[in-house]
DNA sequence: ACATATATTGCCGGGTCGAC
DNA sequence: GTCGACCCGGCAATATATGT
C-alpha cells in the first residue's frame, strides 16, 4: 500500500520547480509539473503567486492588519519618547493570550522588567492607611496626667516606703535617686509634647491659608468649596461682632438668606466674594480675573466624587507630550485612524494631555494642541486640582482642560467649522481613554460615529 | 492542552482556446 | 478532430489564531 506523501515533501518539489521555471525563457507548467511530479493545478496557482498553506498569515486574527500596524506604531512611538508599554494595557484590550502571541509574532519587541517604583512614589499613588488606634486595656494602670500629680504621688510612695520596717539609708537614696529620675523625663517628654502639638497647629493653620490663596488665585469651580470659605468666615466673624454692632446684624442678616438657586449663581457670588477679600482682608492688589464660565472643567470636578476640586492654572512647560487625543471628522474605521493620528490633516483635531499625582499628594495636568496641522504652531495649558484627587482624576482633567483650550481656539474653530463643531464632535464621539494605570473601553463604536482616540 | 473559528489552499471536474 | 495549456467553480482539507 503506498503512503500519502507529506506536505513538507510536496512543499519542496514545489519550491524547486518554481525556480527552475523562472530560469527557463518559455514557461510551461504542465510540462514541469509532470517533471517534478506535482499536481499541475497547484504547481501553476502557486507560481501564480498563491501562498502555502505554512506561509498563511492566519484566517481568524483579532485584529486587522492595520490595527496591528497600529499597535507597533505605538510601541514604536513609546520607545522613541522613552516609555514603556505594559502587557496589561494591551491584554485589557484585545485578549488574554493575544499579547504573548504578538510577541511571538513580532521577534523585535520583548518584555523586560521594569525598574521597581520609588517607594515615595508609590505612597504618593496609594498613601497608606491610618492604623486604628488601639484603646488601652482595661486593666492597664491609671497614668498621672500632669507632672504636679506625678509628683504628689511620688512623694507619697517614699514617705511610705521610708516607714517601713527594715527600711536602710542606701536603699532610701537609690529610692529617692529613681523617683527624681523619672519626674526629670516626665518634664522632657510633657515639654516635648507641648512643642509638637504648637507645630502640628502652626502647619494647620499655613494650610489653610494657603488653600485660601489658590482659591483666591485661581477662581473656582465648585460651589461647594466656596460655600464651606464663606460659612467659616461667617462664623469666624459674627463671633468677634458684639451683639449690638450695627456690622454684626448686617452680617448675621446675610448669613441667614436663603442660598443661591443655582450653582452658576454660587460659583459666581462666591467668587466675587472672594475677590472682595483678596482684595480687602488679605492686602493684595490683583486685577479682576475675567468672570469664570460654567465650564467642561467644572463639570467634571462636580461629575468625580470626593471633595470638592479646587483648579488652580498654571504656567506650563511641556514641551514633549506624553499622550494624546484624536478626534476623527470622518466616519473612517478606528483601525485607520489609529495610524492616521500620527499625521493629523486640518480636518483633525490633535490634543495631546497627560495628568499626575506629585508626591506632595498635589495632582496636576498638562495639554497641548497644535492649532494647525501644517505650521509649528501650538497652544498649552496646565494645573493643579489639588490634593483631594486621584492621577486618573488628573487625566481626564488634562484630556477636559485640552478640548476645552482646543476648543477656544479661533484657528481651530476656523478649520473646523465646515466639520462638526469640535464642542459637538466630542460630545458624540466614541472613544477610549487610556492613561499606564487604568486603560478602559468608554464606549463601543459600532454605530459609525466619529472617534476619539485618546492614548 | 484542547476545542473552535475561519480564511485559504488543494484538488477535482469541467470548460475554453490555440496549435497542429 | 486531437492534444496540451490554461482557467474556473465548488467542496474538502488544513494551518493558524483565538478562546476556554
Amino acid at each position: 500500500m503506498q503512503q500519502a506523501e507529506s506536505y513538507k515533501s510536496v512543499e519542496t518539489r514545489i519550491q524547486a520547480a518554481i525556480e527552475v521555471l523562472r530560469k527557463r525563457d518559455v514557461v510551461n507548467i504542465a510540462a514541469t509539473a509532470r517533471e517534478f511530479n506535482l499536481p499541475e493545478q497547484r504547481l501553476r496557482a502557486r507560481w501564480n503567486g498563491r501562498l502555502a498553506k505554512s506561509d498563511l498569515p492566519g484566517p481568524n486574527k483579532r485584529l486587522t492588519e492595520a490595527q496591528e500596524l497600529a499597535v507597533c506604531m505605538y510601541l514604536d512611538r513609546l520607545d522613541a519618547i522613552g516609555a514603556q508599554a505594559r502587557m496589561k494595557m494591551v491584554t485589557s484590550f484585545v485578549g488574554e493570550h493575544w499579547t504573548q502571541r504578538f510577541l511571538d509574532r513580532h521577534p523585535e519587541y520583548y518584555v523586560v522588567k521594569a525598574n521597581t517604583m520609588d517607594i515615595d512614589r508609590k505612597l504618593a499613588h496609594d498613601p497608606p492607611p491610618t492604623p486604628p488606634t488601639t484603646p488601652p486595656p482595661p486593666d492597664a494602670p491609671e497614668v498621672p496626667l500632669t507632672i504636679r500629680s506625678l509628683k504628689r504621688q511620688f512623694h507619697s510612695v517614699y514617705n511610705e516606703v521610708c516607714h517601713l520596717e527594715g527600711m536602710t539609708p542606701s536603699l532610701k537614696r537609690r529610692l529617692k535617686t529613681a523617683l527624681n529620675g523619672g519626674l526629670v523625663q516626665a518634664h522632657a517628654g510633657a515639654e516635648a509634647a507641648a512643642e509638637i502639638k504648637a507645630t502640628q497647629e502652626a502647619e494647620a493653620q499655613a494650610n489653610q491659608a494657603h488653600e485660601k490663596h489658590w482659591s483666591v488665585r485661581a477662581g473656582l469651580t465648585n460651589a461647594e468649596t466656596v460655600l464651606e470659605h464663606r460659612r467659616r468666615r461667617f462664623a469666624a466673624r459674627l463671633a468677634a461682632t458684639p451683639a449690638n454692632n450695627p456690622a454684626g446684624n448686617r452680617l448675621r442678616n446675610a448669613a441667614i438668606k436663603p442660598a443661591c438657586k443655582d450653582q452658576q449663581t454660587m460659583v459666581k457670588s462666591a467668587s466675587a466674594l472672594l475677590r472682595f477679600v483678596s482684595r480687602n482682608a488679605f492686602g493684595e492688589n490683583e486685577p479682576e480675573p475675567e468672570p469664570q464660565p460654567t465650564t467642561l472643567m467644572s463639570k467634571l470636578a462636580n461629575t468625580i466624587p470626593r471633595r470638592p476640586a479646587i483648579f488652580e492654572p498654571t504656567r506650563p512647560t511641556l514641551r514633549h507630550p506624553t499622550g494624546r487625543v484624536l478626534i476623527d471628522e470622518d466616519e473612517a474605521p478606528a483601525a485607520l485612524v489609529a495610524v492616521f493620528h500620527e499625521c493629523p490633516t486640518e480636518n483633525h483635531l490633535a490634543v495631546y494631555s497627560d495628568g499626575s499625582r506629585l508626591e506632595d499628594g498635589h495632582c496636576g495636568f498638562g495639554a497641548v494642541a497644535r492649532t494647525s496641522a501644517t505650521m509649528q504652531d501650538w497652544c498649552r495649558t496646565s494645573g493643579y486640582v489639588g490634593d483631594n484627587k486621584e492621577a486618573y482624576d488628573a487625566e481626564l482633567f488634562g484630556i477636559a482642560a485640552g478640548l476645552e483650550m482646543a476648543s477656544r481656539s479661533a484657528h481651530v474653530r476656523s478649520r473646523l467649522r465646515q466639520q462638526t463643531p469640535p464642542e459637538h464632535a466630542w460630545h458624540r464621539g466614541n472613544g477610549y481613554y487610556r492613561t499606564f494605570a487604568r486603560p478602559k473601553p468608554i464606549c463601543d463604536n459600532s454605530d459609525g460615529s466619529p472617534n476619539i482616540v485618546i492614548t
